[in-house]
DNA sequence: TAGGCCATCTGGTCCT
DNA sequence: AGGACCAGATGGCCTA
């Protein structure tokens, strides 16, 4: 069964209300219809809902009794129920069909509105497309952790930026953000250079400190660096959550955020990183000897970032041998 | 194969 | 009455 594509309304096929389904002779609509197949099903479970309490109730008889009065309902207490007449019926299915268009129409708004939201991320990707929530949660940590860098000097380069970015992220998210600012000095990708023009130029009115030429982040552990754990100290000793409203963080005088989303993992440089095939045009293969991609630290994120490593490295025993750090990230 | 993510349909509620 | 918004239900696709 084919998913039906994402058509936009107005650009190709209308959509087909389950009422259209359960008018005809309940065989499921054949040809293009057919690909949603599953939600005249669904329609339809609830169509019986919704017909039974007073229209499929009456729907039999109906027909052949429209305007005419019967006895015995007259007869029967408590409100009297409207009569189910073909033009009735067909009055609900257009207003459901209609109903159905707007909706989708709205949700691709909505989507619209996502995508662009996407654009501007600062690990904005073509090929790890962020999840509708990564991206509100992310978005909510950028500008958090954009406000700490105008208001406290928060570099934009440190660790605790990165970990404001993380904050409540899944992993492969956080690895995505990794990808893009584990970096250390004159690294040069650790910030969309329009971000940093919006940053300094934010800034400057206010006498913000924005400092872009930080020590770098140490060295990390390769392979394991627990933000969620950081952040967690930095909470106890009065870090990056200060600047929060009270009743965001210290509702109830716990002083713990209210949801963090799901515990943070440890932060896995590694689980992005896959073997760069192609030679990155920042590191052109030597003329005679061209070790693999993987010997030569290269990798590539599942993000477009190239990612070099730096260490010795046996194909043959990978697990044996130490972890190697990253020294430098370029975006493809 | 389970779980995450997604698009879609649907009925309820509120508002104009 | 009709539109906007919302949440629940459903099933397909994808990935670990």
């Amino acid at each position: 069964m084919m998913i039906k594509p994402y058509v936009r309304q107005g650009e190709g096929e209308e959509a087909v209300s389950p009422l259209q389904w359960m008018d005809g002779d309940m065989s499921s609509p054949d040809g293009d219809a057919s690909d949603s197949s599953h939600h005249y099903r669904a329609g339809g479970v609830q169509q019986d809902r919704e017909l039974g309490s007073e229209d499929a109730h009456e729907e039999d008889e109906e027909d052949d009794e429209e305007g005419q009065e019967d006895e015995n309902e007259c007869k029967r207490r408590g409100p009297k129920k409207k009569r189910v007449t073909k033009a009735r019926q067909e009055r609900f299915r257009v207003r459901r069909v209609k109903a159905n268009a707007r909706e989708r129409s709205r949700m691709h708004g909505l989507n619209d509105a996502l995508e662009s939201l996407r654009t501007i991320m600062p690990c904005h990707s073509k090929t790890q497309k962020l999840s509708k929530i990564e991206t509100l949660r992310l978005a909510r940590n950028y500008i958090c952790a954009l406000s700490e860098a105008l208001e406290g000097g928060l570099s934009t380069e440190s660790r605790a930026f990165m970990e404001t970015l993380c904050k409540g992220l899944s992993q492969p998210t956080s690895n995505l953000v990794a990808g893009c600012l584990q970096l250390g000095p004159g690294s040069g990708a650790v910030m969309r250079p329009e971000d940093r023009h919006r940053v300094r130029a934010a800034a400057a009115p206010l006498g913000g400190v924005v400092s872009y030429s930080s020590p770098g982040l140490p060295s990390p552990p390769y392979g394991t660096f627990d933000s969620a754990h950081l952040l967690h100290l930095r909470a106890m000793k009065g870090g990056v959550y200060e600047n929060h409203s009270p009743n965001e963080y210290n509702a109830g005088g716990v002083g713990t955020p209210p949801y963090d989303g799901p515990p943070t993992p440890p932060l896995s440089i590694s689980s992005n990183l896959v073997p760069k095939q192609e030679p990155s045009p920042h590191y052109p293969p030597p003329h005679h000897y061209s070790p693999s991609p993987v010997e030569q630290g290269l990798y590539q994120t599942q993000t477009g970032y190239d990612v070099h490593l730096e260490g010795p490295y046996d194909s043959y025993h990978p697990q044996h041998m130490p972890p190697r750090q990253i020294t430098s990230v370029y975006r493809d």
